[in-house]
Order: C-alpha cells, then structure tokens, then sequence
RNA sequence: GCCUCUGUAGCUCAGCGGACAGAGCACCGGUCUUCUAAACCGAUGGUCGCAGGUUCGAGUCCUGCCAGGGGCGCCA
C-alpha cells in the first residue's frame, strides 16, 4: 500500500538529482531546489518508515525569511500538518532527522509554529566566491533551457517613422527577456516583424512623394490623414539633393520604397545606439509573395471556418444595418467566434485586399512550423484583441498555439513637469500628428543605459510615465548610477591594487568577514531571479535585484577596505578575491539588462 | 456595455499563501588626512482602495463594489 505511494525507486532518484546539484563546480547551483528535493525525501523516507502516513507531497518552497536571523530559507511545515495528521512541529522535526547530508548547509532549526530555519554553511560561501572569481561569467550559465531554442520578437515596429517612446519600451524588455532567456541557457533569436503591404506605407510613400515635389517648389498640400511629421520632409530633401528632378514623374511605389529604405536605417541606428540588433527581419510582403496568405486562407477553408457575407454570421440587427449602411459587398468572413472570439473577423476585405489580420496568421504559422520551443511576442495592450484573433486563427488550422507567449506592455509615456500649471504634462507621440518624442532624443537627453534601465525596471503590466526631465536632473541619485558605481568602485580597486603590486593569488578567505559573506548569500540568489524572470516574463525582476544587490555593496565597500595602512596584507588579499567576485556579479548583471559597465565614471 | 491593467509611506515603486509589511526619493540630523562621497550612518513616516469569502495563516488567492488608465474597425 504504501509502495504505491511512495516507491523507494523516486526516493532514490530524487537523491540522485539532489547529488547532481552539489557535484556541479562552476555552474550556477540553485541551492533552494535542491534542499526542497532533499527535503521531499525527507518526506518519502519518513513515509517509509511509517512514522508519518502516506500522502502526496505537496510542493512547498522554501523561501527566505524577512529576518535574516531566521536562516537563509525557511519551509513551512504548516502546510503538511493536515495530511500527516500531526502537529507542524512534530513534522518539523521528522524532515530534519531524515535530511541526507548537504555540504551547503550550516545549521536546521526548527521554530514555531512549524518552520525549519536552514543557514548556508560560511565555508560554502567561501568557496563561491572562489568559483565566481575563478569562472566570471560563466559561474551563472543556467542549463534550464539547454538544448532549446527560443524566439523573441519585439520593436516589429512598421517603417514609417523614427522608433518612438512607446517602441523603445518595447525594444527594451524585448532584448532583456532574450538576454535572460539566454542566461537560462536557451539558443536565442531576435525577430522583427513588420507589415509593409499594407495601406499605411501606401499613405507614406503618397506623403514622402508630396514633399519632394514640395522640394521641387510645387504646390503640393499634404491631406490631412498623411504622415505630417517634419522627419519626410528632411527625407525629401535627401532625395531632392541626391535625384534633383528625375523623381518628379515617379510613381508612390518608388516614393514608398525609398521611405522603407531610409526608416530602416534610422530604426537600426536607434536601436543599435542601446546595445540592440535583431537576428531576423520578416516582412509581411513575403507572406504575399509566397502566396502563404492564401495557402492559410485555403486551409481555414478547407477546415470550414470561412464564408462569404456583408455582415458577420452572430450579427444582430443593429450591426447588421450598421454595416448595411456602409453598403458593403461581401467579404471573406473567418468563424473566429467558434474558437472564442467576441466576434468573426474580416480576412479578405470586399475590395479584394486582405486585411492584416490575414497575413498575420500566415506569420505565425510559419512561426510555428521553425520549432521554436518558446516564442515569446512583445506587444502593446493595444494588440490586445488581435492576439486573441492570431490565436484562433491558430487553432482553427489545427495547430497548437502553446509556444507562443505574449508579453503586453501597458502604456508608457514622455512627460514633463509644467511648471505654471503645477502638474505632468504628457509630451505627444503621433506619428501622423508629426509631434512625438523619439528613442534618439530619449537617448540625448539622458543616456542609453538611463533610458535601458528606467524602461526595465517596471512591470509590463503597469502604465509607466518616464519623466525626461527627472531621469536628467537627478541623475546623481538615479539606480543607474548607483548600480554602475558598484562595478567602478570595484574597478577602482583594481586600478590602485595594480599599483600597489598587491594579487589575490593565494588568498586566505577565512580572513573574510560577515558583511562580505552577506553579500554572496544575496548574490547566489541570481540563478532565482533569472529562472523567475524567464518563467513569468517578468524581466524587471533583474533590474530590481540589480539594484539591491548594489544597496548591500556599498556600505561594505565603505566599511571594507582593501587598500588601507591599517588592514594586513593577507586581509587585503582575501578581500581583494571578494572583490574579484563581486565586480564579476555586477559586471554579469548589467550586461543582462543590456548596460554598460564602465571602468570609471 | 464588454475585455484588460493599476490602487501598499508625502512621491516613485518592491513585496514567491507564511514569522514584527520593505527600498529609493523628499524632509530632518550626522560622516571625506584611508581603494573616487554618483557613497555611507541615523531619525521620521502605513486603516496594504472598500466589503465579504477561502485558509492553521491573506498585501498576496476568489467574489462584489469604488477610483484611475488602456483596448474594443471591411485601419496597421
């Protein structure tokens, strides 16, 4: 009976697993799974003795305790209490008697109303911190995604104008969550989608063709529904300087491509001016090209989930004299309701043009078809709703849409102090309006590594006002540089032990004191912050962890000198090789939020 | 109307169902003859929007309200 429950053979390979963790020398360990599965045997070992009944365990994480004196992790036996039919404490209790040996670990203690307080061992933390001055980087290489291939798309802005706030957001929690996803050991790669067959780059090329005969000295009014921004206007003039006259007859088409042409090259300059590039363009005209669309549209067919009609099939009758009354032809209708759509949505319009919600299906199919094992999609709520469409669209085709992830990002804004009227004023950003800020003058007014930090360090799914005034004026106390210092201080050291002719070769680090082991405590917890970043799409995570880690660097660094009359030479040694470590932590982290680590400031 | 996000210190925000709810800024008081003070130390500051519910235990999960933002095209 109990066998059933608990066969020794998962005793055994939970043990197994357990060993493995501990045997892994450089590779960042999660030491917090391995006491959980240690634990769990604990369980099963007690099971099996009959000193607790059989029942399923329950995973219950351990986490850190808010009060440090209680240990590094805490497990709350409480939870058990129920199915063991005996007192938190007493279960407490059992787990710690049946705990096999781990080397990580201090001291168990085991406190009301039922926790069981575990300190790492001191020695462990030496040892890290030998590892991580020996290894650098490579210490932190998760192997959670190890032999998988992972995909983000992100910016998949359209080319029809300079990378505005709101992309720049995006651009940025796009390339931290590939960075981490790559730290958790994924093979990554960076899409950019982008719809130029539609009827918006025709409106550009028609507004880029109307500046430059405006160049030409014509009287050419620009409509009010095109592209208004001063940006065509420096375009034009470009195409006037290079093609004088020869233009003048040309048709939209070469006014469009010419546009595509220049905004590309804006685009990937911005962007590359904080520290992104993208693997893989993918336009929507290839999907056109290469009849996709139509082959998607046949096989919804096919599937029977397309039909002809001036309204949709749901429709009441108020719709259906709303659209009568636009005096519609029939279209391509997709029954995107019968897989949970509010309503079926349009895929050939009655003109005969596919809307993009067409085209965009066809791009995830073939999305899906590339095997990626995660496709991650950064997109604005706006997008909300055609997700939704893309996803029905999926399944309708018989797919599975389970790779794919959406990461919706909530409203971000420029804003400014206004002074006279002694409130925030939201600095515009329309396109067509012509009046926005841009990623690039984000980036002049502060810096690329202010701009990546501020965009990061807030959750997708808060609204995030990104005050250009305050990231510039206080910049003396912003995390950015609080972060960055923490790399300086360290290099500084460097610099001066370099001088001084002062090596960590054979350092003591039992000369190390308990600040500097609190710091490595903290810092282990990266391969955590990482694995969580990743699980959830939450990339701020490591911005925030970031930033404590730099909180509980410096008041060591103040207090901890290196070079100092008063500290012996083997002191100074064994601090040296912390700080060897600690400048590689940091010097890993900003690179995971896509930053620079500077040697001086 | 439907969908969605947000509400925690004066402000900006953290907070994995666990023990006395945290940080930064602002304000107040200290600290540079020692690796750059873009730093450090100390003090003040809370009906976790409201009301129920689930639980041994709720800021955290569920329901309903209240307040604010965003989205709901034969546009892309």
């Amino acid at each position: 009976m109990l066998r059933q429950v608990a066969p020794t053979y998962k005793q055994a390979s939970l043990l197994d697993c357990a060993c493995r963790h501990l045997h892994r020398k450089t590779a960042l360990q999660q030491l917090n799974k391995t006491l959980e599965v240690a634990i769990e045997s604990a369980l099963l070992a007690a099971q099996e003795n009959g000193e607790l009944p059989p029942f399923a365990i329950p995973r219950i994480p351990v986490s850190p305790p808010k009060r440090s004196a209680q240990g590094d992790w805490a497990y709350p036996a409480m939870g058990l209490a129920r199915l063991a039919k005996k007192s938190p404490l007493e279960i407490a209790r059992l787990i710690v008697e049946r705990l096999p040996a781990l080397n990580f670990l201090d001291k168990l203690e085991v406190a009301p109303p039922g926790f069981i307080n575990c300190t790492i061992a001191e020695d462990y933390l030496r040892r890290q911190i030998d590892a991580i001055a020996a290894a650098g980087v490579d210490y932190f290489q998760l192997e959670l995604g190890k032999g998988k291939r992972a995909q983000v798309e992100f910016v998949s802005a359209n080319p029809s104008g300079p990378i505005t706030i709101g992309h720049t957001r995006n651009a940025v929690v796009g390339d931290a969550m590939a960075r981490l996803l790559e730290a958790a050991g994924y093979a990554v790669q960076r899409e950019y989608y982008y719809n130029n067959a539609g009827n918006q780059m025709i409106i550009l090329g028609k507004s880029l063709q109307l500046r430059y005969l405006q160049q030409l000295g014509e009287d050419a009014p620009l409509p009010a529904d095109h592209y208004q921004g001063e940006y065509l206007v420096e375009v034009a003039r470009d195409l006037a300087a290079e093609h004088g006259q020869s233009l003048r007859g040309a048709s939209w088409q070469v006014f469009r491509d010419a546009a595509e042409q220049v905004m590309f090259g804006w685009i990937k300059r911005s962007l590359s001016a904080i520290n992104i590039q993208h693997d893989a363009f993918y336009n929507e005209t290839s999907l056109f090209e290469s009849e996709e669309i139509w082959s998607v549209l046949e096989d919804l067919r096919a599937n029977g989930h397309i039909y002809q009609s001036t309204h949709w099939e749901g429709a009441d009758a108020d719709e259906i004299a709303e659209t009568s009354a636009k005096g519609y032809e029939p279209a391509t209708w997709f029954r995107s309701a019968t897989f949970g759509d509010e309503k079926d949505r349009v895929m050939v319009k009655s003109d005969g043009v596919p809307t993009y919600t067409l085209p965009d299906i066809a791009y995830h199919r073939d999305k899906l078809r590339r095997g990626f094992d995660v496709a991650v999609i950064v997109l604005g709520t706006d997008h909300f709703s055609q997700a939704q469409v893309v996803k029905c669209g999926i399944r309708a085709l018989g797919l599975d849409p389970a790779p794919i992830d959406v990461i919706f990002l909530q409203m971000v804004r420029a804003v400014r102090w206004d002074e006279e009227r002694g409130e925030y004023e939201a600095v515009k950003q329309s396109k067509r309006s012509g009046d926005f800020d841009t990623l690039d003058d984000l980036v002049a007014m502060t810096s690329a590594d202010a701009v990546r930090y501020h965009m990061l360090a807030r959750s997708p799914n808060s609204q995030l006002d990104f005050d250009v005034d305050q990231v510039v004026k206080q910049s003396n106390d912003n995390p950015v540089y609080y972060i960055q210092n923490a790399y300086v201080r360290c290099a500084g050291i460097f610099r001066e032990a370099a001088e001084r002719r002062l090596c960590d070769a054979d350092a003591d680090l039992s000369l190390l004191g308990e600040s500097e082991l609190r710091f490595t405590r903290k810092a282990l917890e990266i391969g955590n912050c990482i694995e969580q970043a990743v699980r959830n799409y939450e990339p701020q995570k490591i911005a925030f962890f970031a930033q404590e880690l730099a909180g509980v660097f410096h008041p060591i660094y103040d207090q901890v000198r290196v070079l100092h009359s008063e500290v012996p030479v083997e002191t100074a040694k064994a601090r040296l090789r912390f700080y060897r470590a600690a400048q590689a932590i940091f010097g890993y982290l900003l690179d995971l939020m896509g930053m620079s680590a500077p040697e001086r400031m």
